[in-house]
RNA sequence: GUGAGUGUAGUUCAGCGGUUAGAGCACUGGAUUGUGGAUCCAGUUGUCGGGGGUUCGAAUCCCCUCACUCACCCCA
């Protein structure tokens, strides 16, 4: 094998791809019942859309992205996620101007240069959604209620729920450094990946799994109490619409999200049985990146789903049976341009209909017939052909019977 | 970027210094001259990932390289 796909990427194979869209029918229909419409915005940005939105320091922009110079010179980058492209769509096509609230959903493939694994591909593929115009806590609520409803149309209901306030650049310095010095005297103690994070992220040391750094954070500040009174109402509000609208949750104070953008409410949604990349859903609140962007002062918040992640979880209990009605067996040429002629005329009145191409034994066309899991075979060979009929064999039950020509295509219409 | 594991037929894998590299599944044909699934019989399929080395002899041992997989960092 010479040619091969490029590392990290896949081809969706059938009959995987039934499940891809299904679950892409599924979740647009959903969010258009909440009020949301699609955007499609392009794969590619100029680099500073995803630099300036994700935070300079973040691991996507200083070692993921894919980016390129094109013919002009210009640096240009594959989206490593949807939510800066949307928001940059958002500001320069003055959407605020529509409509106070903007609801928009997008899906789509991103593009991070990393190693892949289980999980985690260079070319993966998000469902997201974004509302535009309003701070209300409720939207916050009602952003998890619609992704609770649609994992649980999905048959995803027992998956874990995890919210969390992480502030906003008025509270979170202080928070920030409330943790720095709470571990700055047990800095030795900590992991190797955590004595970095101690400069780089300290709130990352909160989600560190290692026993020993689990061990030490115990006591350490928490952010909840930490959030200003602004954060906090917000915060309350939010978790007690969460109840109204019994929406399943669990709070995860440690929860920390890696992209500079998000503020106040985080959360991720986590499943079991896909090993290290348990995250299948993720997103939060993000009330500064619209101005950040040269827009009008516009909160906003968000969501964006792993499709192989998501994919991954129901394709097992997903059976979506493709099977031809007609498989078309001929023998001899006049049989088989009769059986074109058919074929073509069944198809046209939507009748799912194969034909032996290659022809061969009626034993070889039976034997295609059979691993084609066809309902039904239509016999027609120069016997029958010289007296103006068709065996039709229902493959379930062997039961044939004989039909002429000229009723074929009433009689197989009509069948249950 | 770091670490570990695995590369043998279309596929799943066996063989781990000694003739000409094997099996199941799949595929093709036959038993059944025009009737599928089960059974039986026969047949096709390989740069043993690539390169170099050690050896009388390498799929097997060593080195390099590439690919895949999983994990770390991080994240959907």
């Amino acid at each position: 094998m010479t040619l091969r796909g490029v590392k990290g990427t896949q081809d969706i194979l059938p009959p995987e791809v039934d499940v891809w869209r299904f679950l892409e029918i599924t979740a647009a229909e959903h969010f258009e019942a909440y009020g949301f419409r699609e955007i499609r915005t392009p794969v590619m940005e100029y680099t500073p859309v995803f630099t300036r939105s994700i935070g300079e320091t973040t691991d996507i922009v200083e070692k993921e992205m894919y980016t390129f110079l094109d013919k002009g010179q210009r640096s240009v980058t594959l989206r490593p996620e949807g939510t800066a492209a949307v928001v940059r769509s958002y500001v320069q096509n003055a959407l605020h101007a529509r409509s106070s609230v903007y609801k928009l959903y997008y899906m789509g493939p991103m593009f991070r240069y990393e190693r892949p694994q289980s999980g985690r591909y260079r070319q993966f593929h998000q469902i997201g959604a974004e509302v535009f115009g309003t701070a209300d806590p409720k939207v916050d609520a009602e952003i998890l209620h619609m992704l609770t409803q649609l994992l649980s149309r999905l048959g995803l209901s027992e998956l874990d729920c995890q919210v969390n306030s992480i502030g906003c650049p008025e509270c979170r310095p202080a928070y920030r450094e409330a943790v720095r010095n709470f571990f700055r005297a047990r800095l030795p103690e900590l992991c190797t990946e955590c004595q970095r994070r101690f400069d780089t992220n300290p709130l990352r040391i909160m989600d560190c799994k290692t026993p020993k750094c689990r061990e030490l954070r115990s006591g350490a500040p928490a952010v909840l109490d930490h959030l200003d009174p602004a954060c906090r109402t917000h915060f309350e509000k939010f978790t007690r619409f969460l109840e109204i609208l019994n929406v399943p949750f669990s709070l995860n104070t440690n929860l920390v999200r890696g992209l500079d953008y998000y503020t106040r409410t985080t959360f991720e949604v986590i499943a079991e049985g896909l090993g290290a990349q348990n995250a299948v859903v993720a997103g939060g609140r993000y009330d500064g990146l619209v101005q950040e962007f040269g827009g009008p002062a516009t909160p906003a918040m968000g969501f964006a789903m792993g499709v192989e992640r998501t994919v991954a979880l129901i394709r097992e209990r997903f059976s979506y049976e493709k099977r031809p009605r007609i498989f078309m067996a001929a023998l001899g040429q006049t049989a088989e341009e009769k059986a074109l002629e058919l074929a073509s005329e069944l198809r046209r009145r939507g009748v799912a209909t194969e034909l032996a191409y290659d022809g061969g034994a009626l034993k070889s066309q039976m034997k295609r017939a059979d691993r084609a899991n066809a309902e039904y075979v239509l016999i027609i060979g120069d016997e029958e052909l010289s007296r103006g009929v068709a065996q039709l064999r229902n493959m379930t039950t062997k039961e044939q019977t004989e039909l002429t020509l000229d009723r074929i295509i009433e009689h197989v219409t009509s069948l249950p």
